[in-house]
DNA sequence: AGAATAGTGTCTGTTAGACATTATGCT
DNA sequence: AGCATAATGTCTAACAGACACTATTCT
């Protein structure tokens, strides 16, 4: 019963990144344009084989591609699914790990300014537009859905974010992830009632009352006793 | 830049299982003798490599396994992680999709009487003695530790029991599954509440006050609007 | 009648939402 | 002064927890 170790059947492994941003249309995907074919010139997700002589793990590998292809760096990354069959690559049964990645807006301006670059932040409204190669499409609506629902009971929005903020941003983002208006009120509320905010001493002025700077206490995403309500009055999209 | 598609390149890919189930003890997990070294004559999760000749999917390899080696079928099945390095298999670098999967009481009694199977039920406590092969015993923690926050906001701890069921065995079976005691009458506001359950009309005679009993109307398991908010205050173990 | 569990009535505390109001700096 | 946004006060509705109470069947 012993198998044969050949690559007839072993299934080709991949990495394929969901990777977030806060641009200045909003929440948006990064982008890439395959240089290789299957799908030369479309544009599909940021993804790489896995590397076994190099990658000591699939984090690393998710890592790797950030770093070497893209030169960014997540301030979050979550693995959320593996699609596994015959059908999604015409090369034959392949495997991939779907991570989704949160990077600060810092970080969006100085790479959208490399045109060269082939690779591209649109909103997440443009996405269907795309036609994504492969089943990135699919890969790309779970992972924004991941997000989504876990930004109901999470800080994680914060972390598209510069390291100082106004509270008042806080709610921006989280209603540009959401895609729901949020009453001011109870949501400082809630974002103070956490602890996991502390003031930065430092404050953001513009040509009205200038709001006080926070920045986030711990690295690790907080964790709220409760989710939004309001998400189950208003619509999701 | 292309790579050579031999099997020093590729990973080898698993499916691992977690089946959970409720025994007389309390919540138990599914444990199999390993037949093959690595390991041979532990005990370890259900598992199988994805055969690309036989397998449509990865969700197609954890039916299998069920199916095929252990002669049960899931009411329900949740792929929790990917585990990928070079370390956790002493043959090399391999990817491990982890799956949970719940199964009915009814279907553990009619298997737990062969015994001369190599498989058997162990309760969660007895998990940590066995010593489980490889890294298992970290993926059946990650399992159950999704499984409980899950069961805190869903229906979930239901598919553990037979298709018709009392209030009151609800009950038991959260209280089995997170491992604290809950209040009766809010427990069931909440469970009513969410129009899940209908009443079958049959009833559950014994020497006491008969009680109704119930069905899911819905295979799919119900998301509550909030989590048990009990678990704050009690401890998870 | 008494045991045992099924099932209900109702009070309280917590917290999210609504919305009005005050505060502060800029032009 | 007037504008714009920051920040707060406070009422209400929803709902989970607590706990006492009633209901029903069996022995």
């Amino acid at each position: 019963m012993k198998k044969n170790l050949n690559s007839k059947v072993l299934p080709r492994v991949t990495v394929d990144l969901v990777i977030f941003g806060l641009g200045r249309q909003g929440l948006s995907l990064l982008v890439c344009q395959r240089q290789d074919p299957p799908f030369v010139g479309s544009w599909a997700l940021p993804a790489s084989a896995v590397d076994i002589e190099q990658d000591e793990s699939l984090d690393h590998t998710a890592k790797r591609i950030l770093k070497q292809r893209l030169n960014l760096h997540a301030s979050y990354l979550e693995q959320v699914q593996t699609l596994g069959n015959q059908h999604r690559d015409t090369r034959g049964w392949s495997v991939t790990i779907v991570y989704y990645g949160l990077v600060s807006a810092n970080q969006i301006l100085m790479n959208s300014l490399q045109p060269e670059k082939c690779f591209s932040w649109v909103t997440i409204e443009q996405v269907k537009s795309l036609h994504l190669a492969f089943d990135h499409q699919q890969l790309f609506e779970s992972c924004l859905q991941r997000f989504q629902s876990k930004s109901l009971y999470t800080s994680l929005p914060i972390f598209l974010l510069e390291e100082e903020f106004t509270l008042t941003e806080v709610q921006k983002v989280y209603e540009a992830v959401l895609g729901i208006k949020m009453e001011k009120k109870s949501f400082r509320r809630r974002l103070l009632e956490g602890h996991f905010l502390e003031e930065t001493g430092n404050i953001r002025r513009a040509s009205h009352r200038p709001a006080q700077l926070y920045r986030l206490i711990e690295k690790q995403p907080y964790y709220f006793p409760r989710i939004i309500e309001g998400a189950r009055h208003q619509s999701l999209s």
